[in-house]
DNA sequence: CAAACGATTGAACAATCTTTCAATAGCTTA
DNA sequence: TAAGCTATTGAAAGATTGTTCAATCGTTTG
């Protein structure tokens, strides 16, 4: 592996990237729309234009391709963090800027949230990567506590489960207010979808 | 198929269930699990103590099963309408009746909840399931603006959407909070799990 | 009793899937 | 140029899957 791989974050043509990389996009992009199991390697391989065997030579496994999906995916969470203290005045970012840079993330990476959705739902057997994103969240969580930007009185982890609720919790929800609009006649949909919002009501 | 269909919901010794509803229980329960695309029959076979060609000879082809087991969730929550409007003194409930009967329903199923769950997001390919529900919750809604129960001049899709994301939101979102939990240690995590709440912000 | 019928089984089949691997092409280095 | 990498291919093997079907069992019906 000599080659450097891209974020997929900087604008880069489809066709310079490398096989590496393709293979690595269509697999999220067929495990976000189609599962996991609902994925052949086939399928992947096509859609990166390769050659069947280009992906275990490179992830191994089918199992190991999703490891690569998500190791990358816990990356870009990780760099948008940084982005946000970087950009910011202070040392460390507040909730404000910090909520916002991972949101324009997710907003320029939909697949990311619809892979994050399924994974919620997949039982926890394989599912370590909210456990990631958890950590990582953990690790803002303490940076900002260190920096007298976050309550040090409330329950870490419960700033740490707000605080994902609070990125993730309207952007899963919305599927199904957008299934349930769907399946009306188009005539009787509202112009504007319904904004959904999401809270976390602390425990008394 | 001269035998009677169990309804799931009273009570009922698993031997004392035909082999067609054993097979539907093992299936609902595999499919929300594990997906339907990650489900072999083998496995719902097994769960459901019968030989393969068994599945074959109640529901045709696995679509089938998959048919079978969403008319009975369809018939899980109609009763539940059904029963919420014999309870009431009015001769339609009101919502908040219906939003208890529906919720004490799908707490004694939390298999369907997470099939739903699921539902939601696989993509509306073959997702018919959501919007024959949004069928039936519209008609509730039409029985309660009929009933004077709801406001007439909102929009109807509107209030339907409302209804269900009331329902099942919080449901449905209660993994992330389960699972990010779940990924600290026993020692640091919060006695009670944070309270979720979901709202519908109506557009304005 | 005999015939008929539904319930049930498990093997067989064809299709599809993941993984492996020998072979080729292309590039770098000594 | 020769040798040694890595990238890449596509066929083959081996396992798994959904579906089909002939055969068996048990009960009901004539």
């Amino acid at each position: 592996m000599a080659e450097t791989d891209d974020t997929g974050f900087q604008a880069a043509g489809r066709d310079d990237l490398t096989s590496r990389a393709r293979i690595r996009n269509a697999a999220l992009h067929q495990f976000a729309v189609k599962g996991f199991a609902g994925t052949p390697l086939r399928t992947i391989a096509t859609e990166a234009g390769v050659a069947i065997g280009l992906i275990g030579h490179y992830f191994g496994s089918k199992e190991g391709t999703r490891e690569a999906v998500e190791s990358w995916i816990v990356g870009l969470f990780a760099s948008a963090l940084d982005r946000a203290d970087s950009q910011s005045a202070d040392t460390v970012a507040d909730v404000t800027v910090r909520d916002e840079t991972v949101a324009q993330m997710l907003a320029g990476n939909p697949l990311v949230v619809d892979y994050l959705r399924r994974q919620v739902l997949e039982l926890p057997t394989d599912g370590m990567l909210i456990s990631r994103l958890a950590s990582l969240t953990m690790e803002s969580v303490e940076a900002m506590r260190n920096a007298g930007q976050a309550s040090s009185s409330r329950d870490r982890v419960e700033q740490v489960v707000t605080a994902m609720v609070r990125q993730l919790g309207r952007l899963f929800l919305q599927p199904l207010v957008d299934q349930v609009i769907d399946s009306f006649p188009e005539e009787e949909q509202p112009a504007i979808h319904p904004e959904l919002r999401v809270e976390i009501k602390t425990a008394q």
